[in-house]
DNA sequence: GGCCAGGTTCGCT
DNA sequence: AGCGAACATGGC
């Protein structure tokens, strides 16, 4: 393979301690080698970023301790790539900022977080590079399984991502608004999506390229109003805007309460082993607040384990 | 082979 | 407002 032509940056970062990069890196790739276009392996996590001109790579490596932590973070950039975003895109996607202090001092008096925090110590929420990352992905996920949904999120960046060869390995970006806009309904069936999937996803993908529908602006509102304006958009509903909030956003509280999965680990952990009601669940979750994205985190945590919940 | 997966919308009462 | 059906695919 021919490498395309490249400039290297590298810069050092502190992450908020405790940090454990492996945990969160496994993490943010469900415990492949690749999910998406995550890449973590060989102890390095990496993500080809693409915001529309030349695509950069991120690669990141811990050179530190759980307690100690420190990264080494290198951009590769193809042509003319925005560094310096790339750099600043890069530590939020291992939410190295992300302080996990108030949540423990909760957690540790809650009988079924205790547990969770110390096997988990060190996990930092994962943040989507992108909303639009987060949207689309957590779209695909809905109602299927996990394994279904790796199947569509790999099909999808497969096919309308951008791909670079650096240091002899292709990296795939996930796809950017205008690539899916400019699909049809046909060729993401093609992909394994539904046809209502397929149609979900293109209308978001053709708001978002258009200007109409500024996701990442979602940032930056209250999180009922962030809520507010995902769920006017057809294919999002109630669950997949709280995953947004804590998966793309940064909100703190975001608690998917009508999540399958959830609801059968906390009736586990917290029930009488029998799933939980999505009601039940947002009943129960109350008194993590405002700490729920950190406590969904570290549920499944659990729940992904090998033989977990 | 049928049923269920980390839901959501649409069309009926 | 509330309820049921349809949706696509992979695993058990």
């Amino acid at each position: 393979m021919i490498d395309d032509a490249q400039s290297i940056s590298i810069e050092r970062s502190a992450p908020v301690a405790p940090f454990d990069f492996d945990l969160t890196a496994s993490f943010a790739t469900r415990g492949l080698e690749r999910h998406a276009a995550d890449v973590y392996e060989s102890e390095v996590y990496s993500k080809l970023l693409d915001y529309g001109e030349e695509p950069a790579l991120v690669r990141i490596k811990s050179i530190g301790t759980i307690d100690a932590p420190e990264l080494e973070v290198s951009v590769t950039a193809t042509g003319g790539a925005d560094i310096a975003r790339a750099h600043n895109v890069a530590g939020k996607l291992l939410g190295v900022d992300d302080d996990l202090g108030p949540f423990y001092s909760m957690a540790e008096a809650d009988t079924v977080l205790s547990p969770l925090i110390r096997e988990f110590r060190g996990l930092h929420i994962p943040r989507t590079a992108t909303v639009f990352e987060g949207l689309v992905k957590s779209i695909l996920s809905q109602q299927i399984s996990s394994q279904v949904a790796r199947v569509l999120r790999d099909g999808l960046v497969d096919a309308f991502g951008a791909t670079r060869t650096i240091d002899g390995t292709a990296y795939t970006a996930f796809p950017l608004p205008e690539a899916i806009a400019a699909a049809n309904v046909e060729s993401l069936r093609a992909i394994k999506l539904s046809e209502r999937k397929a149609t979900y996803v293109i209308e978001i993908a053709r708001a978002a390229a258009s200007g109409d529908l500024d996701l990442e602006a979602l940032k930056n509102v209250p999180a009922s109003e962030a809520t507010e304006s995902l769920v006017a958009l057809r294919g999002v509903g109630a669950w997949t805007a709280s995953w947004l909030l804590i998966q793309a956003l940064g909100q703190p509280d975001g608690f998917p309460h009508g999540d399958l999965a959830l609801q059968r680990a906390m009736g586990k952990l917290a029930g009488d082993g029998q799933r939980m009601t999505a009601a039940e669940a947002l009943e129960y979750s109350r008194r993590w607040s405002p700490y729920r994205s950190h406590a969904t985190t570290y549920l499944f945590a659990a729940i992904r384990q090998p033989g977990g919940l």
